[in-house]
RNA sequence: GGAUAGGUGGCAGAGCGGUUAUGCGUGGGACUGCAGAUCCCAUCUAUUAGGGUUCGAAUCCCUACCUAUCCUCCA
């Protein structure tokens, strides 16, 4: 398997362990505002990675972090004249309300920044002894300097990153590149104790805490979206490794690329953005993760209409040529190796190109269609076979609805709406067939008979 | 200005030196009582620009131009 890995810019083989676990970590989002496609895309990609990885046989311990608080979040509190943790919690039921509706459910374990605070403040005190941070009136720094690799990971070196300083200084910062571990507290702000008085940790270092406390100094993957690799990255590789003396963080890194909206990217300050709970009033979860799952991740997308449509049309097409083979009767043979499955899969170990899966699949499913009444048992094992293999880490075909119509009840409508078609009584038959639409049944007449679904 | 990716038909996007991929869209047709689904045909005959290498380039090299992300909080 190969990934673009961010470090080495260049695409590496992905070696893993298969007697040992496999330890990802990605970024999770800070809970201070309603979630966007920009979010959906980073955390469904990551959700078809690891899928995908265990489906292949790994053990992935999947952790994210869950910044719970931050200045943000302390604003909008503010705001709306409430406690922080108000804020906080209302944003982070969302979040998990969003991701089950999204079927992103391969995360292991989300870490709350505020249920390590005493990680935090030993990781800080170990920087602190060290060297590599220093205390000021109000708060604790982490020195860059005493880093020599700093800037590596984004590709900047230290001077650039000096003469482009549009980083706010702080008069007591010894070096205006330097960062914030600890935040000494401002009057009503939330806080916690710590050896430098009251206040809350920097971002940064929340990250390393966590992934210290269930990882150790290494790991395997480091995830998240292309926009988080400077500052924030490049600050946990300079503080772990500074804690650790390890040569490295994490084995690999990936970075998924943005969603735009006109040719820029999708953020608050832009307000520019969509709201995942907005497209979902119009498409189901499963047609949101095809189409961010049909790009390639290293690409922005557009956000456009023509996106979403796109794979309404596909995920349509997939979901009803799947619903027709179960219909049919499968092989229950053992086949050796599905000669699809083999294709496909290296697309996934390519760059995890779900894309080129998706692309050869409608092929497939083209194939399979023209030839649907012809298909040996053999072959409809094979085909659903492949289509619950791509589903398995993509997640595309949409769940059936709850239903209680009993089977019987079907048959028996459609006998008598045949009856009816039969008497031209083409106004009852449609009547039934549009119940049976809106009760979530599809029927197909095919000449003398009429076959049905649940979608 | 620096770092990193890119610039292909109406849109999305393959191709990695030698068949105008493919999907969406659009038009027409087949099937159907009508739908739906599916299929067939067509449409679009595209590769940012200019040089170069080559028998031959979207594909390699150079130059220019353009776009996005990051260099500040951000998935």
């Amino acid at each position: 398997m190969y990934v673009y890995d961010t470090l080495s810019r260049t695409e590496k083989n992905l070696d893993l362990n298969h007697d040992q676990v496999v330890r990802v970590f990605v970024c999770g989002p800070t809970v201070q505002d309603s979630f966007h496609i920009g979010h959906a895309r980073t955390y469904t990609f990551f959700d078809a990675v690891v899928k995908y990885l265990r489906r292949k046989g790994y053990s992935v311990f999947y952790l994210q972090n869950i910044t719970d608080i931050d200045d943000k979040i302390i604003n909008r509190a503010n705001e709306e004249n409430v406690p922080y943790d108000v804020i906080s919690r209302r944003y982070t039921e969302e979040f998990f309300d969003i991701m089950e509706t999204l079927r992103i459910n391969s995360v292991n374990f989300y870490a709350m920044a505020t249920q390590h605070i005493h990680e935090i403040i030993r990781q800080i005190q170990v920087l602190v002894k060290k060297g590599y941070a220093y205390e000021t009136t109000d708060g604790v720094y982490f020195s860059v300097t005493k880093f020599p690799d700093y800037g590596q990971l984004s590709g900047q070196d230290l001077e650039s990153l000096r003469t482009g300083a549009r980083v706010e200084s702080s008069e007591e910062k010894r070096d205006p590149r330097d960062f914030v571990i600890w935040k000494k507290m401002k009057p009503g702000e939330p806080f916690w104790n710590s050896p430098w008085g009251n206040g809350r940790p920097g971002w940064h270092i929340e990250d390393t805490a966590i992934t210290e406390k269930y990882f150790g100094p290494t790991y395997d993957i480091h995830g998240a979206g292309m926009d988080l690799i400077f500052p924030h990255h490049e600050a946990e590789v300079a503080l772990e490794r500074s804690i650790s003396g390890e040569p490295y963080l994490s084995r690999y890194w990936i970075h998924s690329a943005m969603v735009n909206v006109n040719q820029e990217k999708m953020s608050k300050s832009l307000k520019n953005y969509v709201t995942i709970r907005k497209v979902l009033e119009d498409y189901l979860p499963e047609e949101l993760r095809y189409a961010l799952l049909n790009v390639q991740f290293r690409s922005n997308v557009n956000f456009t209409p023509d996106l979403l449509n796109e794979a309404k049309a596909n995920v349509g097409a997939i979901n009803t040529l799947y619903r027709k083979l179960k219909l049919k009767q499968p092989s229950h043979e053992n086949s050796d190796e599905n000669p699809e499955i083999r294709r496909l899969s290296e697309h996934v170990e390519r760059n995890f190109d779900f894309r080129l899966v998706f692309r050869d699949l409608l092929e497939l499913v083209g194939k399979w269609n023209v030839n649907l009444e012809s298909l040996t048992p053999m072959e409809i094992a094979t085909a659903i076979e492949t289509i619950d293999w791509v589903d398995s880490f993509t997640c595309i075909i949409p769940r059936k609805k709850e239903d209680s119509t009993s089977d019987e009840l079907i048959s028996l409508l459609l006998r008598i709406r045949r009856s009816m078609r039969e008497k031209k009584d083409f106004t009852g038959a449609d009547e039934i067939r549009k119940s049976l639409r809106d009760m979530g049944i599809t029927i197909e007449d095919r000449g003398e008979e009429t076959i049905w679904w649940k979608s």
